[in-house]
DNA sequence: GTGAAAGCGCTAACAG
DNA sequence: CTGTTAGCGCTTTCAC
């Protein structure tokens, strides 16, 4: 591996002239500027960016962790914000933490370690454990999508809470009483979702509103999740009206359910997502736009890498939008 | 920030005898370790891995460029080989190419300067300028999907130039004459898929078949790739009974296309993918299974990191298998 | 068992 | 404009 003392040498200059000079600073004359260039090309040198930010303080890295890539939502929030960051010459730790707590703390830890410059984290429950110690690590974190509980933090998304009291709302307006809550348990938004629909069901009078939510049993993609909320959701499918889906990936299940007794989607029961990108559906949802709260989420993030704490507001949250698709419009 | 010299101050021992208790290395004492570890925990301490990593020549990091997170095979490749990388405590990098040389020559430049310990690229084309530089930086490399022409590459996956092969042939088979090919142009898949094609059509007689391969003018998703396509195609769809795709995805632009022409996809035409995942679609098409494709990659990274050029085998390509799904099953 | 010293490759003062 | 010195936080000899 050739390095900056290596061109020094060949050179007969000193070892930081070389540095000035590859680092375009000042103070370095244009002739021995081109001769160390030069040369370091020839030789093949490429900067050792360990060495360097071990004594910049700065590695020019950001590190994200989402449940999972396979998601559509997080998909597009992880490409926006890796499209817009390499723009801006930031490299990105991407990891994934499957919807579990432990792998999200120990991605953050991990990254820690790796000295990142900040991070963007979708969180898996509304309060991280390791939250408190960023604040002694002086390291930027926002989280985004969902909220923690923390008010000194900082975010990016949209209350899910809000998002499924307006599906929830929407559901009783277009005439369902009996409505049930669909879950998956990876996307690190089923708590916000539940509290929602829980607080909705209630004000409509319903006495145990818990009972009317279904969650796989164990932490799956929303695709398969879909499947096996199915299945719990069969023996009793027939006394509901409405279905609030947590996720719209949820609804292949729901759809094969369907199928199976015969039960039509707008006709028999009317079906409605909390969060969706809803491309390319028919399916009643809150729309998300995973690439805009990427791009702000990243711009946010990065005024609190350069200008650490005077960032304008501490949270932006954008107002759930429902578009209304076909499987919520009773037919006639 | 708490270094080992922090904790060693605190403790009155030297600084490599905390090194050594935190790493678990032999001579230390059972209670000095034990002392280490405790204080360490108490002052928060967290290891610097820029400073370990700079010593020890060794990131514990790799780095995956892909042409994009939002097409499926991608996704799924990224994520299983992330998977596997956290469990052996690898954290990774991950950038996209957007399908584009430049974008994956500075992503590779970058990512040697942050010194991963090896890399798992899709490549865009068939001949990487910076391949040769590999050997001098003696750094694993390894492609992955779609090969390239140096045949000192490591690779795990298809040869896709066979799968566009036993695809046209298959829609020739099936009783296609007038065959076209629909390409996209960010997912590095086309030239091999486009060869494999042109010399089937030749093989069939068929004189310039290089006018039936269309494909976008500008690099996008194959999503909407395919609708640009689509128009492409439109004037001179009904000269055509068979069409192969280069991606399953390209089919949304091509299904609305055949719709407008009141054009039925078995019937009228025969329609089959070079590259798919084919879950719950009816689209013949080759199974590409990118979750087996990044764990054998991952493995053999693994092996070149740590046995260097000791591997078994330098090139892992699976044979191609069709699956004949209803779009290109005659009716009847 | 433990400590002192050297050094990984680089940047950041400061002198000259 | 250029060179010298002193680290960044850690591991690695090698004495004791």
């Amino acid at each position: 591996m050739v390095t900056m003392e290596d061109i020094s040498i060949v050179l007969g200059v000193s070892i930081n002239t070389v540095s000035k000079a590859l680092n375009n600073k000042p103070d370095v004359s244009p002739k021995t500027r081109q001769k160390v260039l030069e040369t370091a090309k020839k030789m093949g040198y490429v900067p050792n960016s360990l060495a360097k930010s071990l004594v910049t303080r700065s590695t020019g890295t950001i590190g994200i962790i989402v449940p999972s890539v396979r998601i559509s939502i997080y998909t597009e929030l992880v490409e926006a914000i890796m499209e817009r960051a390499a723009k801006m010459n930031y490299s990105t730790f991407l990891a994934i933490s499957v919807g579990e707590v432990g792998n999200e703390a120990a991605a953050i830890e991990n990254l820690y370690q790796k000295r990142v410059d900040g991070m963007i984290v979708v969180p898996v429950d509304r309060h991280p454990a390791y939250h408190s110690s960023f604040r002694v690590f002086n390291l930027p974190l926002l989280y985004v999508l969902s909220d923690t509980d923390y008010d000194d933090s900082y975010f990016v998304g949209v209350n899910l809470r809000d998002c499924a009291r307006l599906v929830t709302e929407h559901l009783y307006e277009s005439g369902c009483r009996r409505i049930a809550l669909l879950c998956s348990t990876c996307t690190g938004m089923k708590t916000d979702i539940e509290t929602g629909f829980v607080e909705t069901l209630r004000e409509h009078g319903v006495e145990d509103p818990l009972q009317h939510v279904f969650q796989p049993s164990l932490s799956q993609m929303p695709q398969d999740a879909g499947f096996e909320v199915a299945q719990i959701l069969d023996p009793c499918i027939d006394s509901y009206d409405g279905v609030v889906l947590e996720h719209e990936f949820l609804y292949f299940g729901l759809h094969e359910l369907l199928d199976q007794h015969a039960l039509s989607c707008p006709g028999d029961l009317l079906v409605a997502a909390c969060a969706g990108c809803g491309r390319g559906r028919s399916l009643t949802s809150i729309n998300i736009d995973p690439q805009q709260i990427g791009y702000d989420a990243l711009s946010m993030l990065m005024d609190l890498i350069h200008y650490r704490n005077n960032v304008a507001e501490k949270k932006v949250v954008t107002a759930p939008k429902l578009t209304i698709r076909k499987s919520s419009r009773r037919p006639g």
